[in-house]
DNA sequence: ACTGGCACTCGCACGGACGGAGTGCCAGTC
DNA sequence: GACTGGCACTCCGTCCGTGCGAGTGCCAGT
């Protein structure tokens, strides 16, 4: 029917127009910024539905109206055609992310780039390490019960912790045992490092079997349930841009949020490389996030998936554009990370 | 004099009732509360006599009295006793610290409980390269001509680094390489490895002196001159508490500034362990400090500082108890890394 | 040297009036 | 049946004037 269509229509040049002025739109800004070929008095009427149907609302009688989360979920999927990125941008990106010269560097800059493209708070998780592999392990000794492991992973990530041995320990110990953890556990999965374990016991010297029982357990109970995985966050500064208008005030709430990182790990969490994930508002369950929407993909190739990235910001946000950068930098981060 | 005692005195409360009210503090609501047994009239004369040697000042005609930088600073300087720390932060310091598991972790445990305790915004500086010395050197191969470093300090920090080698190696290169290093490196500290460099060279078995020429450049390079340092930062949701209250609306250079970090590192840089460092408002030179304070400790023992820490604020915060917190939790913290 | 009293100054909160933007509805037109 | 122009209505945001209260500076008195 021509007639949905046009209130689709409708509906879009509301979310367009209130995204780019923060003012409800009404009927007749309407009519004179998008030649819809129809007058104000017939946008009222497709208003009034779209009303009824809950994609819009007003904030009080005799404003303008202002897209629900509903609305923009409908837009999202089904009117915005993903903005393709100026030539501009495709090179602000790869000055940016070349010439990084570790992982650390590389999400630093992948999450400030993200935050400038976007003018929204960005956040980037660090490649997770259940999904990859161990590529070398270091024991290094720091004091005669004391040995720190070090973990590098093929990703690229190094991991270290502290153990405390049930006895004293001598350098050649230090090397047994280096060799010993590296032939069992390199190029395993993280996640199926526990698996190596009783095979390892078996095949170590009868002198060592302590040591090698207290540092493998460590090893796989840090490993194994890497309890923490770590957020790197930055643009909070974008919070504060529009702050009064975009969060009413309460952007508390939510900066603490971001601190607590666990609540956005745990959006990451169902990220995949393929998709861009969209969440608006209420869809985020979590309180803090009401009033916020996310944008966010996973990066890493399909068979070897790494982690997730996005942005943070309003509902009031410009999608096509956020979704477009989102999925352009996650392609080119994952394409570095593959690459080293 | 009697009189300059009490004027000081005078400063004092406003200095305390302005901080614990946010409020102007006017003669009357001064008289009350604190018993400097004078009538009100008289501390308006002392008060006249403090704004117009520039310790105070009214924001308009018929207001109360705000204290100036100047009248911070002097309250810092000869005003405020340290206020010891209650029992239960005590334990609540030691309860946050104990049981972390890596650098990172303290670091990131640290910022969130100097965040905590002091309700400010906290920073760490992570335990400066240059300042400590190489435990061990660990090389491993990624790919053809491709080698992953990683460096251990005796602080516990580990740094990475990819080097593209000018030709192929093998593992027994790799092996040798390794071992030539750490003999070089090992125990040396960071703004003296260029040194070794040479006596380097001169000993390495020909076949490995481009590869080794390489490798310790890229080493020299990035550990002599650590050009970033980093930086941990927290409690960026207590900008937002009082926000319009205290900054005016203008947190956003603010932000801006502390992702920066450059900015902040450098204020870092001047920290000894032995005096917390107390830095107000406009002295803090940076456009986007001022109407902020610093306060500031190194970390780490007399012979052996690693960093600075400490917490940013609005100018009208609570001096003692953040200088008091500050020190604790630096005392700490210190205590904490020299063990390890 | 300190105090009480007094006139004065402002900022701020309250309240009413006004204008504008936007709506819903209805009658008219293609 | 779909669209349009017109119209009355609602309600928000702003502006302005007023009154109040807090706080000051000064002065005369103890």
């Amino acid at each position: 029917m021509a007639h949905d269509e046009r209130r689709l229509e409708v509906l879009r040049a509301i979310v367009q127009d209130y995204v780019s002025t923060n003012d409800p739109v009404g009927s007749k800004a309407l009519a004179e910024r998008h030649d819809l070929g129809v007058s104000p008095a017939t946008i009222r009427n497709d208003m009034a539905v779209l009303e009824e149907q809950g994609y819009i609302t007003q904030p009080h009688t005799s404003a303008g109206r202002v897209p629900t989360d509903k609305g923009y979920r409908l837009f999202v999927d089904r009117l915005s055609a993903v903005k393709p990125l100026s030539a501009a941008e495709r090179r602000a990106i790869e000055r940016f992310l070349d010439g990084a010269v570790d992982l650390h560097d590389v999400l630093g800059r992948t999450v400030r780039l993200l935050a400038q493209l976007t003018r929204q708070v960005a956040v980037v998780q660090y490649p997770t390490l259940s999904r990859s592999a161990v590529r070398h392990l270091e024991v290094v000794q720091v004091a005669a019960a004391r040995l720190l492991l070090v973990l590098i992973t093929d990703t690229g990530r190094v991991e270290q912790r502290v153990v405390d041995t049930p006895v004293e320990v001598d350098a050649g110990a230090v090397a047994d045992l280096r060799a010993l953890l590296n032939k069992a556990f390199t190029g395993v999965k993280l996640t199926d490092a526990g698996d190596q374990v009783p095979d390892l016991l078996e095949t170590a010297p009868p002198h060592l079997r302590g040591l090698v029982a207290t540092v493998s357990a460590t090893l796989v109970e840090t490993l194994v349930e890497p309890s923490e995985d770590r957020l790197v966050i930055g643009g909070t500064a974008n919070l504060a841009r529009g702050s009064a208008l975009d969060f009413s005030g309460t952007m508390r709430p939510l900066l603490e949020a971001l601190e607590e990182q666990v609540v956005v790990l745990r959006l990451m969490s169902e990220v995949d490389a393929s998709t861009v994930l969209v969440r608006i508002g209420e869809e985020n369950a979590h309180e803090a996030l009401t009033g916020a929407s996310l944008v966010t993909v996973g990066y890493g190739s399909a068979d070897r998936p790494l982690g997730g990235l996005g942005v943070v910001g309003p509902t009031r946000m410009d999608y096509p554009g956020n979704m477009a950068a989102v999925r352009a930098v996650a392609r080119y981060v994952g394409h570095l990370l593959a690459e080293s």
